[in-house]
DNA sequence: AGCACGCCGACT
DNA sequence: GTCGGCGTGCTC
């Protein structure tokens, strides 16, 4: 008597845990298989979780079919799970996200090439001619050898009937080449080879292991952890590395030395793939032939079934943290999957994390200094602008020290970047008759005045109008003015100052694509630009070798505010830009302007004293029992009417479970009280460092309803609350 | 997430 | 009298 069988599916959508199917007569499955299942009334794709024994106990629908595709490994499995926990979502929401290319499943089209034998053609015609020389720039199919030689595909299909061209078939999405871990890499400077061999160690050792590599900019922390990975390649030729970068612009350049190291092109995953290019890298790497994966935060999420070692370069980095749809940070789901797969993770930074840092020190993280620049070069001098002794003119953004300094630079024919991280030409537009500011319609924010495409824009939500010419408020003719400075007015001002120079500006309005980015990067190297202003994508991983002077113009912007990490993240951003400059031969300099020179963080930054402002930072955190010291997590609730947000709130409020060690505050309106229409409130849960606050969060989400017009969702670890 | 069911307003 | 709005609930 054969004993019926039931599958566990989950599904890739919000439902509470994986639907119990019975698996057909004769179907075999295995958790991990891709599977067609009926829901309601209609058909849904689904993974399964697990099989057991039907005890016939209830009558179960039967699984449709069983779908090919690479069958998702024990260990992506344990993590969607884990993850699943961890940020409080149904499982399938996660599976949804590993899911990113269903066309991947299937194996990759074909189409068939067609190459020269050799054979002498009995019959030449002129049309013949044309196709055999085409194919001198390499096979291809018989449309593109038609369209190169501009004659019908007719031509080549004869030629291949007359044996002149031989016919193949190839996947229309090849796989990635193996990479070559024995290709020399550069060579290495002595502390260099000392932090490698730390990490080879490391590799060797096997097993769930972490390190931070904490080095300045320039220290070369990227051929470092090259060698990890040509390490673990020598050991194990099928293991799968992960590489995670914090954004497009940054990854051209770390995949072309990439390149360089290991002979082959790396598998990249990030929003902007096109469908055939995402296609192809999902599919090799859950097949497990892709080794090395580069890519954007989402790339976490890939199934990678010979995972051995995740590097997360620049790991402080914001971006790594997403809000949208599923609020998640790369970085502390890389540490976990590595935790899961029994990998290796490398986490990279020249300003790392508090979290990081305090783990390094704890002992949790092996802690791989690279104090020196390769280049020999050194940091830049950097000194503050106390803009109250030196004020700027009214409606100017650039005190007399700092102007007289570009001018020097431009004197010695080298090139300055003016940084500020706000783009366009005014962050507030008001109205000079009636004190009318500009705001968003859909949030509660200003908009900002661009002139080059003389818009307002909405910097939140993307809204934008032309400028008006009359008050909306009281109807007053031309006196709508912009407020306060962002890049182009910057610009403008030093187009006024230094009318000979060549001026450009680097925000993500002027360089959209990584084509525009790359092409003025080459520009800036060429040295076709004395004076760069730029915004923080100017700030980032770029080598300038004639940038020999960063000015600041708001050192002081970031500082405000009620975010926990305001002073670290300024920190950090102040030592990219500053780090951009001297990076050759030539020594830098770095001029921050300020209203408030004896800032902790700026005041660390001038002395060249990350360890001063840390410990500062640091006890600040430790007291107020703040992370990595203590745990957050917030709760969002949103509505389409005020009203209601507020009815919910009180509800949700009085559903708190109470917990030893966990305060719950809220709700209070979050720096964007209202976004696309909807009003938002947030409480916010500080929890002591030993208490589960996924599992609290699940507490109290399952303890309230509320109706559907209202959304809650959960931000374990949220970056910016107020 | 989808999709059905259900209960109230303006239409051939 | 019905068509259709979207609020609520269920899907193994």
């Amino acid at each position: 008597m054969m004993t019926r069988l039931l599958a566990r599916v989950l599904i890739p959508m919000p439902l509470p845990e994986p639907f119990d199917y019975a698996v057909p007569d004769g179907v075999q499955v295995q958790p991990g298989d891709h599977v067609i299942v009926p829901l309601g009334q209609r058909s849904a794709s689904g993974v399964v979780w697990a099989t057991a024994p039907d005890d016939g106990s209830r009558t179960l629908k039967p699984i449709e079919m069983v779908r090919g595709g690479p069958r998702l490994e024990q260990p992506v499995r344990d993590f969607i799970d884990w993850t699943a926990r961890y940020l409080v979502e149904p499982p399938g929401i996660i599976l949804r996200s590993v899911l990113r290319s269903p066309a991947a499943l299937k194996p990759s089209p074909v189409e068939t090439v067609y190459a020269v034998t050799g054979q002498p053609v009995a019959r030449m015609t002129p049309a013949r001619h044309a196709v055999l020389a085409a194919l001198e720039e390499g096979p291809a199919t018989a449309a593109e050898l038609a369209r190169r030689a501009g004659v019908s595909a007719s031509v080549v299909k004869g030629l291949a009937q007359a044996g002149a061209l031989s016919a193949r078939e190839i996947e229309v999405d090849p796989p990635f080449q193996a990479p070559d871990p024995n290709r020399p890499g550069l060579p290495l400077t002595a502390l260099q080879e000392e932090a490698s061999r730390t990490l080879r160690r490391l590799v060797a050792a096997g097993g769930f292991q972490a390190a931070l590599i904490d080095g300045v900019t320039g220290s070369g922390k990227t051929e470092v952890y090259f060698e990890a990975i040509a390490e673990l390649l020598r050991r194990e030729p099928d293991a799968q590395i992960l590489v995670l970068l914090p954004e497009i612009a940054l990854t051209q350049s770390v995949i072309k030395r990439f390149s360089d190291r290991f002979g082959v092109e790396p598998a990249r995953w990030h929003s902007g793939l096109s469908d055939k290019e995402r296609r192809r890298s999902w599919r090799e790497a859950a097949s497990g032939r892709a080794r090395i994966v580069m890519g954007a935060r989402s790339s976490i999420f890939l199934p990678l079934p010979w995972l051995r070692m995740i590097v997360v370069d620049e790991e402080h980095d914001p971006t790594y943290k997403q809000d949208e749809m599923l609020t998640y940070n790369a970085r502390d789901l890389a540490v976990a999957r590595s935790k899961l797969a029994g990998a290796v993770s490398i986490l990279a930074s020249a300003t790392p994390s508090l979290e990081s840092l305090v783990n390094a020190e704890a002992g949790r993280y092996v802690h791989v200094r690279l104090p020196a620049r390769v280049t020999g070069s050194v940091l830049p001098d950097v000194e503050l602008l106390d803009l109250r002794e030196a004020p700027p003119e009214k409606g100017e953004w650039l005190s007399e020290p700092l102007v007289q300094a570009v001018a020097d630079t431009l004197a010695r024919r080298e090139q300055a970047l003016l940084y500020l991280n706000r783009r366009g030409f005014a962050p507030l537009v008001l109205c000079k008759a009636c004190g009318h500011k500009m705001k968003s319609p859909e949030a509660d924010r200003w908009l900002v005045e661009h002139r080059y495409t003389g818009r307002l824009v909405c910097h939140t939500t993307g809204f934008s109008m032309p400028k008006p010419k009359h008050c909306p408020e009281c109807g007053a003719e031309d006196s709508l003015i912009g407020v306060g400075p962002g890049v182009e007015r910057v610009a403008e001002e030093a187009v006024r100052r230094f009318p000979d120079a060549r001026i450009e500006v680097f925000s993500s309005d002027t360089a959209q694509s990584g084509e525009d980015v790359r092409a003025l990067v080459e520009r800036m190297e060429s040295g076709e630009i004395d004076i760069l202003v730029g915004t923080q994508i100017a700030a980032k991983g770029h080598n300038f070798p004639h940038l020999t002077l960063v000015g600041v113009v708001d050192a002081d912007l970031g500082l405000a505010g009620g975010d926990l990490r305001a002073g670290e993240r300024t920190y950090q951003t102040l030592v990219q830009a500053a780090g951009r400059a001297g990076r050759a031969d030539k020594p830098g300099r770095a001029l921050l302007q300020t209203w408030d020179p004896n800032h902790q963080a700026l005041r660390a930054l001038e002395a060249g004293d990350r360890d001063a402002f840390l410990t500062t930072e640091r006890q600040m955190r430790e007291l107020l029992k703040l992370p990595p010291f203590g745990r957050l997590a917030a709760l969002i609730v949103s509505a389409p009417d005020a009203g209601l947000v507020d009815e919910a709130c009180r509800a949700i409020a009085k559903a708190a479970p109470s917990a030893d060690g966990v305060d719950v505050f809220g709700p209070a309106e979050p720096p964007l009280g209202v976004v696309r229409g909807r009003w938002r409130r947030r409480f916010l849960v500080q929890a002591e460092k030993s208490v589960d606050v996924s599992a609290y969060m699940r507490a109290w989400t399952g303890r309230f309803k509320t109706p559907s017009s209202v959304r809650v969702t959960v931000d374990i670890e949220p970056y910016s609350f107020l």
